[in-house]
RNA sequence: UGAGGUGUAGCUCAAUUGGCAGAGCACCUGACUCUGAAUCAGGCGGUUCGAGGUUCAAGUCCUCGCACCUCAACCA
């Protein structure tokens, strides 16, 4: 198993973290469950790096299962691809490998057990009638009419629907729970309904099948689950996981779903229904076509498995709906294939460099190292006085920069000799037949023993020997950055240039090269070779491109700074006059708008305040303790009852105004009185809450500061925000109980002593 | 129009729970280089979605807004 480096922020890693430190749970189990009905594509890789890496971070097991509740859909093609997917990715799930299907005894008794409680019941309606009574978002759905069936004849039914005596869709099972909820999802979901199907796993033995919502979260409870990751879509639906959980006789400590963002890749789809529409309709060769964004794609176009856990590992886990960027992926690869592919020389449109100083009849059997740093060993390239360079490594009329062949310029063939071309050859059309070249025969290996600088290095082939080769250019499939967005079809969308065919040239040590062996081909890019390469016709599939800023820098878009925030300023709606009269009562007395508003909502919170008022409370402090800090501690709790009164506001506010207590232990208070209500008098000594005086405060600001010489010379060289960070430090220290206001005094004063410019006036 | 989510640098994410707004990538510059790659160093880049409020101090708390995503399959 292999562990990510862990190194992005992952919501989710800090969750199981927060739950073991508090013992809900002794170990972790997570689950990955794919529904066997497409190939994995790399959206997937994100859950799967989520869910095995996190339980192997963990100690933990990550099971596998197979979500095949719809046999309409699912095959077992599928279900061998997945794990084929899942253990190239280098993931494993030991014997934890399961299908839903396993579950449907298991399910089936919870089912009944559900109609046992009158908490589901067979319904008659048919597909239509059933969304017609569901209502929208804003209007309640109506009951079925066999809402109220009784629990007997539901169990009956059940049964009989088991037994296969119904067509498809003459019935279904149905959760009843609330067909007013504002949650579209516990509008008496439908549990089961009937299939007449052959399921890949247990054949003809059910006519009935479970629903999703249903046989999930009951599933994990099966495996003994602890943390249930699923996508953000799945929100709604967690009411659901719940709630069958809690009604049926389930294992305890109960697993908990939680949701993340799925990946969304710039220039790439990773819709199945749209993968699945690529693949029938011939518009790639198949699902491991190197285009797709499948692993077994990806696998097939070269990209190493640890460069998609990197990618992973690196875009995190959060609950941000965002899109990656195609670039960061591209650049995982390319760092991956830079560490671990051997190099190898290869010429694409090559034109045959004469080396007319060679000696006749001699071949320089030359070891070139395999990869500059890692120690991949040398490889021979017989070098015989003609090669084979690239067309465009030369130039009659080299641009400011050219570092490459031109008349006169010497130039480095990679690992061999100095060359300097002195003759081109062409055609009547001007294309270039055939360099003449010589040679420093002493610069054997690149260098020259005078040690002069060459500036340029070229990769070449020798013309003997050297193996022919189609190179399959893969490049994006899609010629838009998000296809499929708006309106547009994906398939208008489609690259046409996709993965263009070239020819090439390489050395002959190509010639073994096995399918899945991934190559920098030196100055080109990293390439794989195919599955369906042979030694008499090799394929190789571009993994990734090299970066090149050449290129780049001669194509420089003069790119500008979209700026475009669209930022529609949208002024506070302003109080008409009549609301500011009703406001006015706490407006006078110098209470804000807002908080005056806020009051005024909420008739408790008003009546309290007043209350305050009344029991000789300022007007201000009443107002801002009860519509500010109260509402914080109520924390959404209602105002109905609330243990304490007006009079209790108003000791707050006193003893808030006379300086005992600074912001902190008001909250505090606060905090406590909500809770169980109290004198604040009495609440302050019990807590000990007064705050520390200037007197306490000398010695913890002298530590401060000289804990922080750093800040405390920024802050008297003038950075004020050092205050904050200092401050901050003062209120640490003190448990959150120093007087704020004294302390800031306390440390400028402090500080302005230490200032250079003010020490000799500041001495005793 | 209901409910559930999400808004921090061009992109992806942090911010010790109220205390100096940071990192990686991208971009730019320079160094180095037998791959115009890699590597190394530096730099640019902020209305923390907006407007108010509370506080010594707000990305963080309160109020009101805005934008985007998801939900009305007998799919998952």
């Amino acid at each position: 198993m292999i562990e990510s480096a862990s190194s992005s922020s992952n919501f989710l890693r800090d969750l199981i973290e927060t739950d073991l430190a508090a013992g809900r749970y002794d170990r972790v189990v997570t689950r990955f469950p794919p529904e066997p009905n497409g190939y994995l594509h790399i959206g997937h890789a994100k859950a799967i790096c989520a869910n095995f890496g996190l339980a192997a971070q963990f100690g933990g097991v990550c099971t596998l299962r197979m979500d095949d509740t719809n046999p309409t859909k699912e095959d077992i093609e599928y279900v061998e691809s997945i794990q084929d997917d899942i253990r190239w990715l280098g993931f494993d799930w030991g014997e934890h490998f399961f299908h839903a299907a396993d579950y449907f005894e298991q399910l089936y008794r919870y089912a009944r057990e559900l109609i046992s409680k009158d908490l589901a019941y067979v319904c008659s309606q048919t597909n239509e009638e059933m969304r017609r009574d569901r209502g929208t978002v804003i209007e309640a759905g109506t009951a079925s009419p066999d809402r109220d069936r009784p629990t007997a004849e539901s169990l009956d039914l059940f049964a009989r629907m088991r037994a296969g005596e119904f067509a498809d869709g003459e019935l279904t099972l149905r959760a009843k729970i609330d067909m007013a909820a504002s949650n579209m999802k516990l509008r008496d979901p439908p549990m089961y309904r009937i299939r007449h199907a052959t399921h890949h796993r247990t054949g003809d033995d059910w006519p009935i099948y479970p629903i999703y919502d249903f046989a999930h979260g009951l599933s994990d409870s099966v495996e003994g689950i602890t943390h249930s990751f699923c996508t953000l879509e799945f929100q709604n639906n967690r009411a659901l996981y719940d709630w069958y959980i809690e009604n049926t006789s389930t294992l305890r400590p109960r697993p908990y779903q939680y949701e993340f963002a799925r990946l969304v890749l710039s220039w790439t789809l990773t819709s199945k229904r749209k993968l699945l529409q690529l693949v029938t309709e011939d518009h790639v060769q198949g699902w491991d076509d190197p285009r797709m964004p499948t692993i077994s794609g990806l696998r097939r176009r070269g990209v190493p498995p640890a460069a998609i856990r990197n990618f992973c590992d690196r875009i995190g886990v959060s609950k941000t709906n965002s899109i990656i960027e195609m670039e960061v992926f591209e650049e995982e690869i390319r760092a991956e294939l830079n560490r671990t592919a051997p190099r190898r020389m290869v010429v694409r449109d090559p034109v045959r460099l004469v080396l007319v100083d060679w000696p006749e009849g001699t071949v320089d059997p030359l070891e070139l190292a395999n990869h500059p740093s890692a120690d991949l060993g040398t490889r021979t390239v017989p070098l015989a006085g003609q090669v084979f360079v690239e067309r465009s490594d030369f130039s009659d009329d080299p641009p400011k920069g050219w570092k490459r062949l031109s008349v006169g310029v010497e130039v480095r063939l990679r690992g061999a000799y100095l060359v300097t071309v002195n003759e081109v050859l062409r055609d009547e059309d001007g294309r270039i037949l055939e360099l003449h070249a010589t040679h420093d025969h002493a610069s054997r290996g690149g260098d020259a023993p005078d040690g002069r600088k060459v500036r340029g290095t070229i990769h070449w082939v020798p013309t003997e020997p050297s193996v022919t080769m189609n190179l399959r250019m893969v490049d994006r499939l899609f010629a838009v950055a998000n296809p499929g967005e708006g309106d547009a079809d994906f398939l208008d969308e489609l690259n046409p240039a996709s993965m263009p065919i070239t020819e090439a040239v390489g050395e002959g040590a190509l010639r073994d090269a096995a399918p899945g062996d991934a190559f920098q081909f030196e100055r080109i890019g990293y390439f794989a070779v195919d599955a369906d390469s042979t030694a008499e016709a090799l394929v190789f599939n571009r993994a990734v491109s090299l970066r090149d800023t050449w290129a780049k820098a001669s194509t420089a878009p003069t790119k500008g700074k979209s700026k475009a925030r669209s930022a529609p300023v949208v002024a506070a709606a302003t109080p008409s006059a009549e609301e500011l009269a009703a406001l006015a009562a706490w407006t006078e007395v110098g209470v804000s708008v807002e908080t005056a508003r806020m009051l005024k909502a909420d008739a408790a919170l008003d009546t309290l305040a007043w209350d305050a008022v009344l029991a000789g409370a300022e007007a201000k402090d009443a107002a801002n303790l009860v519509g500010n800090e109260l509402v914080r501690a109520l924390d959404g709790r209602g105002t109905d009852a609330l243990p304490f009164g007006g009079d209790a506001i108003a000791s707050l506010a006193s003893l808030s105004a006379d300086g005992t207590l600074n912001q902190r232990g008001l909250r505090a208070v606060l905090a406590e009185l909500v809770m169980s209500g109290g004198a604040p008098g009495e609440i302050v000594e019990r807590l000990s809450l007064v705050q520390l005086s200037s007197d306490a405060l000398t010695p913890v600001i002298t530590a401060v500061l000289a804990d922080h010489p750093e800040e405390a010379a920024r802050l008297a060289g003038g950075e004020t925000k050092l205050i904050g960070f200092l401050l901050g430090q003062v209120m640490r220290r003190t448990g959150g109980k120093a007087d704020p206001k004294a302390a800031r005094a306390l440390l400028m004063q402090s500080v302005a002593g230490t200032r250079p410019s003010t020490a000799g006036k500041a001495g005793p």
